[in-house]
DNA sequence: AACCTCGCCAACCGCTGCTCG
DNA sequence: ACGAGCAGCGGTTGGCGAGGT
């Protein structure tokens, strides 16, 4: 199938997003959604393509983004869910809400394929030579958008509740589980989503009748999603009990 | 102090799959 | 049933900054 370049290349900027067009886009997204992503620029004035908008706002702008250093259980949870679904760096970024499928990419990419790699060599070398990763530099990424230091930071006067939530959000919320204005994920929910995890993995992905997904092995990539739906479903509803 | 090397991250590119006429 | 158009996804790259020499 032959298609049309996503965008016309003349006229249209690329690189780096400027806190201006940061702005312009959150401002018009508030306003109008983004039910069209093709269209949007246009409507907004902005000379970026579609795709290049519906980018930034997906990785950057969100107003529902988490942003700073991964916490070791997302860490441990993305090297779970990794093993079980490959490089499936969108339906992994579904289960961390709050992070971006291309930042879990990022991570994977520079901190823990190496990670696994060094602890799958014998003598545990391969040491990082360089330094950890600065401090609080993701934290404050967004108050710069990459070129401007983004005083404005448009994400932090997004209060407005999340255009588009992730899914494993929205489904958490669904339970009932308390706040919606700003989801959190404690560290009890991660060991206890990880503990069963490890548990189904051990004798078990093959017996997916623990979750009552039927047909027997989930061999196909259908049935491991519906293992990790159905397991994190479950967590939910651990977390919520434990609110109760 | 200057240069070099490397790691991190934002953004781009191209492909795939879904939806709609 | 088919083709076109679109959003979404994953791989890759380039710029920048920090640490090393």
């Amino acid at each position: 199938m032959v298609r049309a370049p996503c965008c016309e290349k003349m006229g249209l900027k690329r690189g780096p997003w400027t806190a201006e067009e940061d702005m312009t886009l959150v401002a018009h997204i508030e306003q109008h959604g983004h039910s069209n992503w093709r269209a949007l620029p246009k409507q907004a004035g902005l000379l970026r393509c579609g795709k290049s908008c519906r980018l930034r706002w997906i990785n950057y702008l969100r107003p529902d983004i988490k942003r700073g250093n991964f916490t070791s259980d997302e860490e441990e949870a993305i090297i779970q869910v990794h093993a079980m679904l490959g490089n499936r760096w969108s339906t992994i970024a579904a289960r961390l809400p709050g992070r971006t499928d291309n930042e879990i990419k990022n991570v994977w990419h520079t901190h823990l394929k190496k990670r696994l790699e060094s602890s799958s060599k014998p003598s545990g070398q391969a040491a990082p030579k360089r330094k950890a990763k600065k401090p609080a530099v993701a934290a404050s990424a967004l108050e710069g958008p990459t070129s401007e230091p983004a005083s404005s930071s448009p994400g932090q006067s997004l209060s407005t509740s999340s255009a588009t939530g992730y899914s494993m959000a929205s489904s958490l919320e669904n339970t009932g589980s308390s706040s919606s204005e700003e989801f959190q994920i404690d560290d009890s929910f991660w060991s206890e989503t990880l503990a069963m995890s490890a548990d189904s993995s051990g004798s078990g992905m093959e017996s997916s009748d623990t979750f009552g997904v039927d047909s027997g092995a989930p061999s196909s990539s259908n049935d491991e999603m519906d293992f990790w739906v159905t397991l994190f479903m479950q967590a939910s509803d651990i977390q919520s009990l434990s609110q109760i």
